[in-house]
DNA sequence: AAAAGGATTCACT
DNA sequence: GTGAATCCTTTTG
């Protein structure tokens, strides 16, 4: 695309804001993707995230330089991805939830063995397999070639929440959502 | 080397 | 809305 439209997010500020900035964004992988819809902040000093408890093997990725991408293996079966934010060193990330389907549909439909457009990409695992988001990407620079990340569009309206699917600090409000989208892994509550 | 724990998804009621 | 499956990765001894 026009090589002015860089993204106008700072990945190295505080996953809380990041979070938020993020929906509306482009994202693809090898010309696969679609527009964030739904997101969730993770940040160093919270106990549900990878990072608390300081750097490991595991999460080094999310101690390293902004914009990247964490993938990591959930309960075993699901890959989920997320974006490495703030400074080198803090430990924090975003995980992307949900994309609306934009490009490459007829692949994401092969690659979940379903035709729903709806629930291709309503969920971190699904994304992750619709995009074909793997191990291979992970600590890889998300703003570069494969990956692809482009403005919003148009002006989004963010509603925010509880996080899902997490045992621990359930109640912060750190989901972010792309208010009444019908791509989202499940409905807001306000 | 072994054990425990999931940032989930799917199917069914 | 509820319950169960499912397999890997990380962590610890």
């Amino acid at each position: 695309m026009n090589s002015a439209s860089s993204l106008d997010i700072d990945f190295s500020a505080p996953a809380a804001e990041v979070a938020p900035a993020l929906i509306g964004v482009i994202l693809t992988l090898n010309g696969v993707g679609g527009r964030i819809v739904e997101v969730e902040a993770y940040d160093h000093d919270d106990p549900a995230s990878h990072c608390f408890g300081g750097i490991t093997p595991r999460n080094q990725v999310m101690f390293g330089p902004p914009c990247h991408a964490y993938v990591y293996r959930s309960y075993g079966i699901h890959w989920c991805f997320n974006i490495v934010c703030c400074p080198p060193g803090h430990g924090a990330g975003v995980l992307i939830r949900a994309i609306e389907p934009l490009f490459g549909i007829d692949t994401m439909r092969t690659r979940r063995g379903m035709d729903n457009v709806r629930l291709l990409c309503a969920g971190p695992g699904r994304l992750c397999q619709a995009l074909g988001i793997t191990m291979e990407q992970s600590g890889t620079a998300v703003n570069r070639p494969p990956f692809q990340l482009l403005p919003a569009t148009e002006p989004v309206t963010v509603v925010t929440g509880p996080r899902i699917g997490i045992s621990k600090a359930k109640e912060t409000p750190w989901r972010f959502g792309l208010a009444d989208s019908r791509f989202l892994s499940r409905s807001f509550c306000q």
